[in-house]
This record gives structure tokens, C-alpha cells and sequence, in this order.
DNA sequence: GTCTATAGAACGATAGAC
DNA sequence: GTCTATCGTTCTATAGAC
């Protein structure tokens, strides 16, 4: 209640940078456009991020983290108030999903933009980019990587893994483009709804989760 | 078995300009380095292309053009060869996946790299691009789409779309990043194996297509 | 912490000789 | 069809005054 209604410099060029990012792509948007969206000199961004690198990476982590602490916050939940070896694959999957998808909803300013762009950072080409998201997600991931497995008890590694890797996509794709569903379906699926794209790709991993293996690794 | 050995100028720019954008996406290679690469003057570029935005579309018309011919070929050859009504859900999605897919295993210079790229374009910013896309897309997209609709008959609306694009996620994903799997799964997935990804894909993908609708839509 | 000014390099694009 | 030369712009980054 005390915080201060002004918005600080390096809050303003965090919000302008993230917009342009998902406009124009990391390598699309300058320093340049930046600072005039965000209306700070152009020396300010050097003065608190050092580089362009590390802006973009400041961009992300500022979103990243709480919805991934959430994701292991609502995790260790469903943990305590599972018993052992009664994990629920749909629960896992809206842990995981949810607290991407809920910013969409949240009506925070830029929220809507900043799910493309997180949809959109796994297939970025930067190596350095790559190298700092592995380190942001490697908790997220070995945790739901256990969970999932522990349900998925009859898959062998071969299968299993390979569908963490869809799923991903599926989220990712998800996240990245709020647009093409309305478009291809002539208005029928309604991107607003946080609910209905939610539960829609619950329904759809998990039946590609649980499908039967290829049972090529276990002809042995 | 005329075809002259040399490699022409635009041939060369095409090449090159290939391998850069996936390395360092559209817009983090310069023209300069794609001449650079290419061993070709900077003025070429813009005799034989126009602009640099001519050559991606150039670029990318030249890998997809094949590719969703392929995908059209193999699908009317399965409406000739099933009678009406009996189309097999795996069948489409083979012939929806398989010539991306292939062309990764083809050996040809640069064909590991294109696959990536393919598995990038719906995840770009660029408005003109996704228009161009959208047109190089709209015959393969509505074939098959009509084709998945006579397979899931009882898929409501709703649910029919939502899953299209969770699919064609779980696709460009997969195109996308050819080492994720192997990284993560410690090297139990092989990426260098068209026919695990292309099986393991198809078995995925016709699972969540398959699975229960989520009925929101059909409490009226 | 914010500004002006500018360095120094790279960018896409073009003109015109050959 | 290929070249050199260069235009005009934009880029990231920094130095130094306030």
C-alpha cells in the first residue's frame, strides 16, 4: 500500500522491452526503440543492464521466475496431498501449465504479450539465450520430469521421453501464438478464455501421454 | 544427367543464407555474412533477390514448395486407396510429418539445418512473413484438416481445433530442436533416427487427437 | 542516476563501370 | 551477371558533464 505510483527507470524500459521483444524478436528490436517506447536515454539501458544481452535476459527472469516457482510451489502441494503413487496426470499437467497461462488472463499490463514471448523462447537460435534458460528451468524440469514418471510407470525410457519433448511443444506452440486457433477455426475456439485452451491441452497431452508405445525397444 | 557441376550464384546465396538463418535467425544474419559465406558479391544479392526479405521468402519457398507437394501427393494416394470412411488416422499424420521429417535423414548439404527452420517459421514475428506463410500453408492446411474431420467424427468443433493446433505444436517443435531430446533423456532418444521420431511423433500426436473430449461444448 | 554527444562499426540498398 | 565504391541509416556501446 506504500509502494510508490511512480514507475521507476529500469521498470520502464523491463515493460517497453518486453512488448518490442515479442513484436519484433530479440534481434528485431534496437536498444533504440526501446528507449523511446519506454521514453528513458538510450544510456540508461547500459546503465542498469550493461549490455543487450543482459536485458533480454532480465526480460525473461522477471517473468520466468514466479511462474516457475509456482509451478513447484503447486507441485510440492499436490505431493503432501497425494498418497504415494497416486499422483494424478491431468493435476501434474495443470501445475505445470497453469501458471503460464493464468498471466494471459491476469489483465496485467503487457501479460498478454509476454506468454507469446515465452512460448516463443525455446526456439530461439541464441546459444547464450539457450545456456541461460537451461539453468532457469532445470529445477522445473527435474521435478515434473520425477512426477511424470512415477504416473507413466509402464512407458519405457525410449517413449517417455520423447513425449516430455511433444509436450513441451505443444505448451510452447500454445503460448507462443494466441491468434492462429481463433483463425483456423473461423472464430470457434476463444482465446480469451484461460479455461478453455487450459483444459483443451490437459485433454490433448495426457491422451498423447498415456497412448500405447511403439514397443520398439521392447522386442528384447 | 546434363546438369552442369558448377553452382550458380543464386544457388550458392540460397545455401548460405540457409545455414545463417538457422544459426542466427532471420534477423541476426546479416546479408553480409550470407555473402561472406557464400563467396558472392553483396550486389548479387540484391540482382537476383530484391531485398533481403525476398530472400527469406526465397529461401523458405524453395525447402516447403517440395515438401507440401509431397504431403498433398501422399494424401490423395490414400483417398484413391481407401474407400470412403475408412481413412486411418495414423496414415494422414505419416503423410502430414513424414517429408518434413525426411528430408532431415536425406543428407543433402544443409538438410539437418532446413528442418529447423521449417520447425521455426509459425514461431516468427514478422507480419509479412506469417502472410506469406499463410498462403504457401492454406492448401495443405485445408486438406488436411478436412481429412482429420472425416477421422474424428466425434470430436466436437471446439475441441477438433484446439487439438489441429495443439499438433501442428508437438510438429514444429520437434522440426525445431533436433537435440533437446537427446539432451534431455541422456541419449536414450535418437534424433538421428527418422523413423523413431516420425513413430514416436505419430503415436503422441494420434493419442491426444483420440483422447475423451472434454465436453464443455456439449452440455446444450 | 540521468543526460548529451559521439565513437566506431555494421546495416540494407544502390549507382555505375565493366 | 558481376564487380567496386559508397550512400545514408542504424546499431551497440561509452565518455564525460551535470
Amino acid at each position: 500500500m506504500s509502494a510508490p505510483p511512480t514507475t521507476d527507470t529500469k521498470t520502464l524500459i523491463l515493460d517497453a522491452a518486453e512488448i518490442l521483444f515479442v513484436e519484433k524478436g530479440f534481434e528485431g528490436a534496437s536498444l533504440r526503440s526501446v528507449v523511446a517506447k519506454a521514453d528513458v536515454n538510450i544510456a540508461a539501458v547500459h546503465y542498469h543492464f550493461g549490455s543487450k544481452e543482459s536485458l533480454i535476459q532480465a526480460v525473461l527472469a522477471r517473468r520466468l521466475e514466479p511462474i516457475n516457482r509456482e509451478r513447484l510451489e503447486r507441485l510440492a502441494i499436490l505431493r503432501k496431498d497425494t498418497p504415494k503413487g497416486e499422483l494424478q496426470l491431468e493435476d501434474v499437467l495443470r501445475a505445470l501449465f497453469e501458471p503460464a497461462f493464468r498471466m494471459a488472463g491476469s489483465g496485467a499490463p503487457g501479460s498478454n504479450d509476454i506468454v507469446r514471448l515465452i512460448g516463443r523462447i525455446f526456439s530461439e537460435p541464441s546459444h547464450s539465450l539457450q545456456l541461460f534458460l537451461r539453468d532457469r528451468f532445470r529445477e522445473v524440469f527435474d521435478n515434473f520430469t520425477s512426477a511424470f514418471r512415477e504416473i507413466l510407470t509402464d512407458l519405457p525410457d525410449l517413449d517417455f521421453y520423447w513425449r516430455i519433448h511433444f509436450m513441451l511443444g505443444a505448451m510452447c506452440h500454445t503460448l507462443c501464438d494466441r491468434e492462429r486457433p481463433v483463425l483456423l477455426s473461423g472464430g470457434v475456439c476463444d482465446v480469451e478464455s484461460q479455461d478453455e485452451v487450459l483444459e483443451q491441452l490437459v485433454a490433448f497431452v495426457a491422451g498423447g501421454l498415456r497412448a500405447q508405445s511403439t514397443g520398439k525397444k521392447r522386442l528384447s
